[in-house]
Order: structure tokens, then C-alpha cells, then sequence
DNA sequence: ATTATCTATAGATCTATAGATAATGC
DNA sequence: ATTATCTATAGATCTATAGATAATGC
């Protein structure tokens, strides 16, 4: 089983094909409510040559996870900002999201599941929570330095709430579109937060 | 397929003891990840024993998500309350929610899957949601009457808001509890919006 | 030679139903 | 008579492996 970019061209061209239906089929049903067959057939190819490239169903899952984190252009680059600057970044990333909604449901389900200790995903949004809180607490602390924000905020407490409730409104939304403008909603909770922390 | 407290004494109990078990095994695996084989065995029948019970898994979710409602004994009644009260009654609802992780986690797990249309919980979890904004929005709007908020605020804003941070944080605090401290942080946060929606 | 792909299949599940037997309580 | 419960089973899945054949590219 080579990775993406080894073995022949005609394998890594499949590779990506089964990766992009996996994240569909992933998104739509869960995990567990997911079948290799249907992943196959959506990609064109029996379910014993899908095994051919990914080995389980878990490896298949991993692999799915950090594609969709590869895909992610990082066009908001957090750590450069800083500040009030990285705030309204993490807005617009919110509403890129909502143009987006199936690659926010492959986030949701995943991470719904991923609470459960022995899930393949656990590990994965384990450290993917922690990477976020500190990027986002880094980017606090940056706008401390260059005036934005009064000193001794705490920032990792922020950068909790701050993911929190980009998650939480991700739920709403996904669950209720009609109902719930999930990216003017977190608009409003930046600006709000921006001229609470000012010195 | 009696209802509980309808048929035999011996059949009300057993029901009962069927969603208590299925309730701690819909929150460890999920609804897709969940077999009726093994509620079964929990509950202490056969697999068909369940079934004469609960008609089909579909039901049986359908049952639990509703004993559940039932169980949370209301101890925090927003309504009643209003204001700067109902916000601290809220946090003190995620207070206790950390001392039961297990509902908590039944909650997370199958909110998530739900964001999924056609699954069973959907309808449920859009009735849920749209019902505490509902609260929540009408408790803010008391504490506007009573003097303790600002008028003008944007009730269903904040109650969107309020929410999500609620469910961001169990995710963050489920995946993680060692370095996320859920309880504290909302408190935070609450503490926090009261202080900014004085008059 | 390595990689890609297929058919066939083992071996476990899973849900739901059929039909029989036992217990309950009017 | 109604309710509770069981065994047996139909009919669909599902994941993963074995083993064969075809395509790729050094």
C-alpha cells in the first residue's frame, strides 16, 4: 500500500478519487455508518481494490482526516495575524464555512463520534483540539504585544470559548441552516469580544 | 408494544431497565455504532425479548432521547428564573453536567450524528435546539424587564451564543479532560456577558 | 518486479419477523 | 385474553483476506 505520490501514476490519481468520496461518504454517514462498498463504488473500483490502497477501514478514515486538513489552504494564517487581526480572520474562515457545509458536517460527525474513547478519530481531534487552542491562544497573546488587547486577558480561556463557539453554532446550523446564520451570529460575537479585550 | 406504564408490572420495569442500558449504549457507540443484540444482553432478555418492547432501533433511540428530557429533572427552570439568575442558573447546569459525563457524551455523540439528515435524531435534535433558544432568549428578555440587562440587546443572538458554548465546550472537555476545564470557562463566559449587558 | 485490480469467500455481524411457550392478572 | 419472553432464522450487510490476472514502467 503506497502512499499518495508513490507507486504509479494511475494509483495516486486513485488514491485522491477514493479520498474525496471517502470525505463525501464519511460526512454523510459517520464512520460507523459508512461502508467501504459504497466508498468503492462511488470511486470506481471494487471494495477489494479500495483495500488495495488504504488497508482498513480506520487507515481509510485517518487518511480522510488529514487530506481534509491538507486541502485546507491555511489561507487564514493565524499565527501571522495576530490580534484583533487573527479574530477577524477566524470570522472569515466561519464564513467560508457556511459555503462550504460539507466539509463542516465531515468535522461535525467526526468529532461527534471522536468523544467516545476508542474511536479511530480520537486521537486525531485530540490533537487537533490542542493545535487550534494554541494557535488561537498565540494569536491572543500576539494582540497583547501590539496594543489590541489589554494585558492579563487569559488567553488559553479564550481560545477555548473562542473554538467553542465556532463548534457549537457549526452544530445549530448544520442542524437547523434556516434558523441559525451561524457566521453573522460568530461575526457578532468577535467584534463584541475585540471591544471587550481593549485596553 | 405497551407504553411504559401501560401492561404488566413486570414489563413497565423491564422497560425502563431496557432504556437505562441502551441510554449508556447509544452514548459509548452511538446510534450506528449501537446493536440491539447487545442492549439486549445488558438489559438482561433476548434480542427479541427488546423488540417486543421497542419495536425497531429507530424507536428504541426515539425512547431513550425522550427519557432522558425526562430524567433532567428541571432542577434549573429558566423560565422561572430570568436575568442574571438564568444565566447563573446555566452555568450551574454545566457545573453538574461535569460530574456525568456519560449523559453528557449520549448528548454529544448523537447531536452529531444527527446533523445528518434522514438520520432519527435529527427532528428531535432540531426540536431540542429550537426549544432552549426559546428559553434561553425569553430568560434574557426577563432580565431586560427586570433591570438587569440593557434593552436593545438581541435576545435569540446571545441565546445562539449561550448554547453554543455550552455544546463547543462538552465536545472540547469530552475529547479532552485534563486540560479542558468546561465548568470554569462557562462560568467565565457568563460571567463575563453579565458584566457586558449591565445597562 | 512492482503495482493495480478483480472475483470469490470466510466469518462476523445486524435488524426484524415467525411461531411457540410461559407468566400475568382481570 | 393479554403480555412477556424465547429459539430459530431469513435476508442483508460488513470487513478483510486469498489468490489470480492484467497493467505499468524500470
Amino acid at each position: 500500500m503506497p502512499g499518495v505520490g508513490q507507486g504509479y501514476a494511475t494509483g495516486a490519481a486513485r488514491r485522491e478519487r477514493i479520498l474525496a468520496v471517502a470525505l463525501l461518504e464519511f460526512a454523510e454517514h459517520g464512520y460507523r455508518g459508512s461502508s467501504l462498498a459504497r466508498v468503492a463504488e462511488r470511486a470506481g473500483l471494487s471494495q477489494a481494490g479500495l483495500l488495495h490502497h488504504f488497508r482498513s477501514k480506520e487507515r481509510l478514515l485517518v487518511a480522510v482526516l488529514d487530506y481534509r486538513d491538507a486541502m485546507d489552504v491555511r489561507r487564514f494564517d493565524l499565527e501571522q495575524a495576530g490580534g484583533a487581526q487573527a479574530l477577524r480572520a477566524l470570522a472569515a474562515v466561519v464564513e467560508h464555512n457556511s459555503r462550504v457545509p460539507g466539509l463542516v458536517q465531515l468535522f461535525s460527525v467526526i468529532s461527534g463520534e471522536a468523544v467516545t474513547p476508542g474511536h479511530p478519530g480520537h486521537e486525531w481531534a485530540r490533537e487537533r483540539y490542542r493545535r487550534l487552542r494554541a494557535q488561537v491562544a498565540a494569536a491572543l497573546r500576539a494582540g497583547v504585544e501590539r496594543g489590541d488587547f489589554r494585558p492579563g486577558l487569559d488567553a488559553e480561556a479564550h481560545a477555548e470559548r473562542l473554538i467553542a463557539m465556532m463548534d457549537g453554532l457549526q452544530t445549530q446550523w448544520l442542524i437547523d441552516p434556516d434558523r441559525v446564520d451561524m457566521a453573522a451570529v460568530f461575526r457578532g460575537y468577535v467584534e463584541d469580544l475585540i471591544a471587550a479585550l481593549r485596553p
